[in-house]
DNA sequence: CATGATTGCGCAATCT
DNA sequence: GAGATTGCGCAATCAT
């Protein structure tokens, strides 16, 4: 059953949250309603969804949870039968219980602005090789073009030197025009 | 509903029970009667910080909501708390709320993928930009070695050429040496 | 087995 | 005013 549960809580969609919301709140007062302190809502509100800070001292709170499936996609067939995963349900309210929270909140933190530094040095990477390929595209166009010049000078020599076996001095003209372009 | 509970409790996990129980109760509490309790914050943090936690799969979830409602109590620190900001402090249990969170967890989960979607396009740009980088410097290799040789090639001539012209041959040795290399 | 790192998710405040 | 973003906490999971 539990993982019906479980499967459930993966499709969430929208609607079936309300749903479980609805229903655990049942079971909720049904075990112990009166363990949980609470908080109120508002005044005026006639709301009925509580939070829950935490403290150690006076309150609890109360979190959900219901167990999700993998990620990715998988999702896990639920697994046999695990429940007794933990026998000790981790009592919001104990320090050991906000301790680690507190722990974890700063992992995510230091977590996610790696990830976020990350992200921003991969769109300078980007920059960077953006600007290095055009550096790269101006050179090839450079070379390219003083090839080309090279090339038509041998031609031309080739040419004359097939053509007239001695040139008296025109080949020299020739010579002069060489690099420049842009 | 208490023997639904029962029930359903038995064929649940364990943990998943107590999951549940506690985000019912949430709601429960508020849903009865709440009363609050809270917020005792840690000690470094002063704000305050009413955490709302949510209920993860499936959706439920608790919010804090401190407001001070109360007549008498209120007292604390804080924020801005200011309920009045809309008339309407919006209670959790309508639909009109519940309908919002939805929309907006939506667009949430669909702003992520999309993120998610652009930092991939990103790292793959990269990766395009890095295997056009090596393209281009293998081309610009190739036209550098293509132009060494055919500057050799064309020195060669020219020796020839002022060889074979004028075969005189003290003035020509200085002609030679020049550009070549790169 | 515990602990930090990651990741998906919902809430709420803002921005657009 | 509605969707898009963003910071934040929780919890599950991964990796050590």
């Amino acid at each position: 059953m539990v993982n019906v549960h479980a499967k459930i809580s993966c499709q969430l969609s929208v609607e079936t949250i309300d749903h479980l919301a609805l229903v655990s709140a049942c079971f909720v007062s049904a075990r112990e309603s009166a363990q949980m302190s609470k908080i109120a809502q508002q005044s005026s509100t006639p709301g009925i969804r509580v939070i829950h800070t935490q403290a150690h001292a006076s309150g609890l709170q109360q979190v959900p949870q219901l167990v999700p499936a993998g990620p990715g996609g998988g999702g896990k067939a639920v697994p046999p039968s695990k429940q007794s995963k933990k026998s000790s349900p981790m009592d919001r309210n104990s320090d050991e219980y906000r301790q680690r929270r507190e722990r974890n909140n700063m992992a995510v933190k230091k977590s996610r602005l790696k990830s976020k530094q990350k992200a921003q040095d991969t769109l300078q990477r980007v920059n960077q090789l953006k600007e290095e390929n055009e550096r790269l595209e101006a050179k090839i166009k450079l070379l390219t073009k003083e090839l080309s010049v090279l090339k038509d000078l041998f031609l031309e020599h080739a040419h004359n030197l097939a053509d007239n076996v001695q040139p008296t001095s025109t080949e020299n003209t020739t010579a002069t025009s060489d690099s420049a372009g842009q």
